[in-house]
Order: structure tokens, then sequence, then C-alpha cells
DNA sequence: GTGCTGACTAATTCTTTTAAAAATTCAAAA
DNA sequence: TTTTGAATTTTTAAAAGAATTAGTCAGCAC
């Protein structure tokens, strides 16, 4: 009877999900999620081996759930720009709705990357494998010349960063995690810096 | 007779420099500098409001040793690439060479940036502006066309800032600043940058 | 008056302690 | 096998105090 358990792994996602979201993993205790779903606080310890592990899930479930969506855009075999930009608006809208998931999760590289960074590495890692399946559809349309996808992509994934990153420190708000009001700019900074990644400034 | 203040002012910017660049700021107490020149500790206070505008006031002798430098080379008229990569290769050398004093200022945007970060932000705007005058260089020459100079020019930094952040978030260092060996890979990932920056992707 | 100092004060950082809260385990029931 | 209440261990939080360090000031010397 896996299914029943299935199930009940999933109900547990969910309702962590909305509180990690909401208020974030720190301010979110395992007694909580377990009274939002009647269970005994053992009970998600039967399911989820620690806090961290339920962490990480509601986060690979959430990244998935962008993934597979951009992947299905990609179905339609846009152009490599407008591939890429999809995908960033949908990172953006997903940092968006999921406000404090990501705010911890960033917060964290920043202090004791070698505990966690291992568990978020992965997500980088599939972010970085989409770009090169963009990418690589982009050189087989003949669209575009490119000497290492693999490298390129994360090339092109850390320019991107860059924007975020850039926008923060000058904004001097309390750094870490964008204000609601910075994911606009930080997009439109990522836009034209895809738009400049394609066709460069060259004359 | 304010020769001779000048001068005492530079000893003083000097022997901070050594110690903030050995210890770094917070390791460094304004005694020690004191005794380093066997000055009173009041005589710093004399020369120098605080500690924060000594400590701004090396990190901008600092810079304008590097900016200089650069500007020098430019007048040289080389290619646009070229200009870049002295640019950012002088700017290497100099966080490798002055390891503690930059690695305290970049920590400190993560912490209070309202703070520090305004006597920061003026040297991030130098840096900018002299990739301005690099871009401006290479319209002039017809080189590169570029829409808006000083937006391109930060989305430049922009994205050679993500090398950096992006290599120290894959290397789960602790984070903050680059080991020695780090500055290595962040200077060959924002070549690479600079190439596709100027030339982009598109075949 | 300008440059300088020693002694003083104020702010900050660094422990240490303790209490509370939260994570995690476990024996045993359903 | 799934579930729980209660016990246990870890983390976090706050408070208090000591110690270090930043910053001030009245006055000396030239």
């Amino acid at each position: 009877m896996s299914k029943n358990v299935d199930i009940k792994r999933a109900k547990i996602l969910e309702v962590a999900k909305r509180r990690f979201a909401h208020f974030g993993m720190a301010k979110t205790t395992m007694a909580e999620i377990a009274k939002d779903l009647s269970f005994s606080k053992a009970l998600l310890y039967y399911y989820f081996p620690d806090k961290n592990s339920l962490y990480t899930a509601v986060l690979e479930y959430v990244i998935n759930e962008m993934i597979n969506k951009v992947d299905t855009y990609l179905l339609k075999a846009v152009s490599v720009e407008r591939a890429i930009l999809f995908a960033i608006e949908s990172r953006m809208e997903l940092m968006r709705e999921n406000y404090n998931l990501f705010e911890y999760s960033t917060s964290l590289f920043m202090q004791n990357p070698g505990e966690m960074g291992k568990s978020l590495g992965p997500f980088f890692d599939r972010v970085r494998d989409q770009f090169v399946r963009i990418l690589d559809q982009g050189v087989r349309q003949g669209e575009i010349i490119v000497d290492d996808i693999e490298e390129t992509a994360e090339l092109l994934l850390f320019s991107l960063m860059g924007m975020r990153t850039g926008i923060l420190s000058k904004d001097l708000n309390d750094c870490l995690f964008p204000t609601p009001g910075e994911f606009e700019l930080i997009l439109s900074k990522q836009k034209k810096m895809v738009s400049i990644f394609i066709r460069g400034l060259r004359a």
C-alpha cells in the first residue's frame, strides 16, 4: 500500500510548502506543520528523516514544477532568446510566489555553504542543465554557435545571477534577498543581459 | 605647513593599509596602528575622524592606484576587449595583494549595507565609470555599438561580479571571499564572459 | 594657533549563564 | 506497518558582566 504512503507524503509536502513559503524555514516549526495536518510530530519524522530533508523536498517539488513548465514551453521550438526569457521569467515568478522559501536557501549559502550547500547544489545544476538544453536546441537550429555548451550555460547562469547581486548591493536593502519591488528591476536587467549575451556588442 | 600634514597623513595611510590588508579591518585596532607609527592613538583621530574613514581612505588610495594604472593603459588605444581584460586582470591582482582589505568590504555588503554601503558605493561607481570610458572609446572607434553606455557598463560589471559569486557558491568555500586558488578560476570565467559580451553567441 | 598627548568615557564585542523552544528519538499502541 | 505521547538532546535567546576597543577632551609644547 505504497499509494497511501505517497499521498501522505504529498500532503505533508503541501502543508510544509505553504508554511515555508509564508514564514520561511527558520520561523516554521515541525510542531506547527504537524498541527496543520492534525498529525503527530513524530509522524513527520516517519516520512522525512529531519527538517532539512523536508525543506529540500519542498524545494525540489517546487523547482520541479518550474523546470517542467519551462521544458514544456521548449517543445514549441521558439528562438533561443524567447526560451531563455521564458525561463528567467518563470524563475522570477516562482521566487515571488514562494518568497520566504527561497529567502532561506539564499541566506544559507552565505553562512554555511558546507552543510546545506550540498543539498542546494543539485537544484543549481537542474537550472543549469535546462540552459544547456536551451542552448543545445539553438545550436541545432543553427541560431547560435557555441564552443563549450556546458560552460556557456554556466556563464549565462552566472551572469544572470550577477544582475541580482549587483542590484542588491546597489540598492542597499538589507541584502541577501530582493524585496518584491526589486524583482522587476532585476528581471529587466536580466532581459537586457540576455540580449547582449546572444547578440554581443560588436559592430 | 600643510606639507608636513600631508606627509603624516600618507604615513598613516601606508601603515593602516599594511595592517588592514594583512589582518583585515576587524582584527586591526587603532591602538596597533598608532603603535606601529609610534604615534598616539589620539593623533590618528586628529587626521581621520574615525576608523571607518581611515578604512575607506585606505580603500580609496588603493583603488585609485589601480584605476589610474588602467587609465594609463587605455591611452594606448587598444581594442575594447584588450582594455576590459586589462582592467579585470588589474583588479584581480589588486584583490590578491590586498586580500583582507577587500574581504572586509565584501562581507560588509552582506551584513550592513546601510551604514557602510554608502561609503563603498562610490568605489563601485569608480569602476563602473571606467568601464563607461572603455566602452565609449570602443564606440568612437566603431568597434562596438552600444545603446545606453552607462547601463551597458553596469551590465558588464554585474555579469563579471556574477562570475565571482557563481564560483563561490559552487565551491562551497566559507563563502564571502575567494580563496587565493579561486582567483584564477574566477578570472578565467570572466575572460570568457568578456568574449561573449562582445561577440555574442549568434551565428 | 597648530600639532600632539595621556587620561577619561562610551560603545562594542566577547564570554558565560540560564531558560525556553524546538528538533529528534523511542518504546509501545493501533 | 503506521502512528503516537512522552522523554531526550540540540538550538536558540536573552541577560548579565567583563574586557576590549573606539572615540573624546582638556591641556601641554612649539
